[in-house]
DNA sequence: GCAAATTAATGATTTATTCAAG
DNA sequence: CTTGAATAAATCATTAATTTGC
């Protein structure tokens, strides 16, 4: 893991340069322009979200950068591991329809 | 519980309910199916567990269908009551209008 | 004990997302 | 950029538990 883990008890986490994580207003932010339509903002927007998220909190457009990043990859595997869970029995794609047609029959 | 005790003792099961509702046994069988890891079964497993179900009461395959979507959606329900960040009371309300402030003007 | 009234569970619908065809 | 396929989240609606007064 990461190094600093023995030795006496210094917190890593607490208040020195440890890695960025939002709080929880940025996060609400973040996921907000994401889900609006941001999924690989320019740089120029980059630095514009990191200025104006820096009103709560410390923030750099780098962390902007790497948290859209990681946000649109996470969100693909997720969907990625529920596609492949779903057609685990069944190897093709065949199985796909699924649902539509279980339900076709009493959705009028 | 279920059946009535005494005069009223219209059987519940057999005749006029409009929404399914599973059997002990059928429901049983369910949880013991997405506890070993059927989480969102395809059609065919679907159609597989409802005709199993049938021996122990009248059970379509949205009835299956309908039941895992619930079921997973819920358990995740009562295993995620944390984080709740939304209005943090006194900031909340300033941080909220500043953060309309930001998506709009990253909106187009 | 028993139903009417009320509350808690949960089945069924609708809505908002996601990725990736086309 | 638009749209198809497929949910999962949010919501609606009805059933079962329970509370309550008699």
């Amino acid at each position: 893991m990461y190094e600093g883990t023995s030795n006496t008890g210094f917190n890593v986490q607490s208040q020195k340069c440890t890695r960025w994580s939002p709080t929880p207003v940025q996060l609400l932010v973040l996921e907000e322009l994401y889900r609006q339509g941001t999924k690989t903002p320019s740089s120029e927007q980059i630095q514009q979200i990191a200025s104006q998220l820096r009103r709560f909190g410390k923030i750099e457009g780098k962390n902007v950068f790497y948290w859209f990043q990681n946000h649109k990859a996470r969100e693909r595997q997720k969907r990625c591991r529920l596609e492949i869970e779903e057609t685990a029995s069944t190897e093709g794609k065949k199985e796909h329809k699924l649902s539509c047609d279980i339900l076709k029959s009493n959705r009028e």
